[in-house]
DNA sequence: TTAACTTTGTCATTAATACGACAATTTATT
DNA sequence: AATAAATTGTCGTATTAATGACAAAGTTAA
């Protein structure tokens, strides 16, 4: 049972939608599935990075630290996203650290398993680049995000990211639960707390979304959306 | 003798350092070589990306401008440099402008034609993957630099970086020549003309650089690198 | 159900850096 | 050689957002 979902799982990664079932069942031999804990570590920087992780349930954070201590959040990874995927291209240890941010279920399969399994199935080496390039467009974004906008328009396109990874179209509002904390958020678009704190809340004031701990409601998406160019 | 410079060129790119002299030629069928003028635009964003370059000689700089006008710059590109390699991973269109800084010569290869040759030398897959990786590396180090350093630490970050890749060592000083303006040291450092000039300005009094229009002298790399941190 | 901790909300102060202006210098163009 | 254009150097002023402080609200654990 345990198993099975494992491998049903695994098949809704559309990075092996194109593997033929027996392959995926040697792949089901080669992962491990893991149950882990609200805000436990799941790998730190410096660590060897020697497995490639698949996201099943829960949230995970990708931080990294200044060395006086401030944190940036490299990535949220929900369910269904790979992680830690810079393993296979690389043999540097990891520059992040991993926390899961709720209770996960995390699949990981060894870089050199999943090495073996991509050359007997070289079509993984196309998704593989594509998903790599997919991480650069994000990257760059945020480059550009961090040069050319300032902290509402940054946080604004959080939002609507969030939004549109994360939410539920009810009507013409969209809903995102869970939410996240402000210092999360500010740790995620580069500003401080207190700044997202009064972004969040001139925003509520002027009706374009609502909020509390828990729910993002988007209730103006294309005055967000105007606002955040 | 054009051509047969055009191969020696593409044999020093590390890019193709493990494939054998007969597929070098085939390589060097499918490419062109051109020369181009300083301040000559080779492609604009929104262009498709169809090619693939590498640069011989003269310097290239990629840029990118904001809605509202402001420039900055993703990448310097030297002699010995592939750019333009995201066309081979991504079919998307180009998002950078890719402009001459001198009089360069450029080889450009079709993105055709390179699938087809690195089919034929899968050995290119792996070569190709690193490249990206590395530049994913370069990328995620200009977030992290963007989020934790201030404007001087990035504007020297930015010096021992092109010392790195430019710079010539004599005795304990580090020559590079040609400087680059100091509005493309703001675009590339993301700060203000006028604080790129007083940020050297006060190296150069402190002693630990020197520097005029057309060269870069850092006089005390120790201190220079403390000062980064 | 109380106590400890975390998160949110608000404010006043401070710091970093952008911006506009303009002269001086250097480089490019005619 | 003369003129135009680009680059550098230096101001003062304006703006954005960080920081520190603290109370209120909410959450977790004893």
């Amino acid at each position: 049972m345990a198993d099975k979902s494992k491998l049903w799982y695994l098949e809704n990664f559309n990075l092996f939608e194109s593997i033929d079932h027996s392959n995926m069942e040697k792949l089901n031999n080669i992962t491990s599935m893991q149950e882990i804990q609200k805000s436990q570590p799941i790998y730190f920087a410096q660590d060897p990075s020697n497995s490639i992780f698949f996201l099943k349930k829960g949230r995970v954070k990708l931080t990294r630290t200044s060395p006086d201590g401030k944190e940036m959040i490299v990535a949220l990874i929900n369910p269904g996203d790979v992680f830690g995927e810079m393993s296979v291209v690389d043999d540097a240890e990891r520059t992040d650290y991993a926390i899961t941010m709720d209770e996960c279920l995390i699949c990981a399969i060894s870089k050199n398993d999943f090495r073996e399994f991509t050359e007997k199935n070289p079509s993984l080496n196309l998704k593989l680049t594509k998903l790599i390039g997919f991480r650069m467009r994000k990257y760059s974004e945020r480059i550009e995000g961090l040069i050319f906008k300032d902290a509402q328009q940054r946080v604004i396109s959080f939002l609507l990211n969030l939004a549109d990874e994360q939410g539920k179209k009810i009507g013409d509002e969209v809903f995102v639960k869970p939410f996240l904390t402000h210092q999360d958020i500010a740790s995620l678009t580069a500003c401080s707390r207190q700044t997202v704190n009064s972004i969040l809340t001139s925003l509520r004031e002027d009706g374009v979304i609502d909020f509390d701990r828990r729910k993002l409601i988007i209730k103006n998406n294309n005055e967000l959306r105007k606002l955040s160019e």
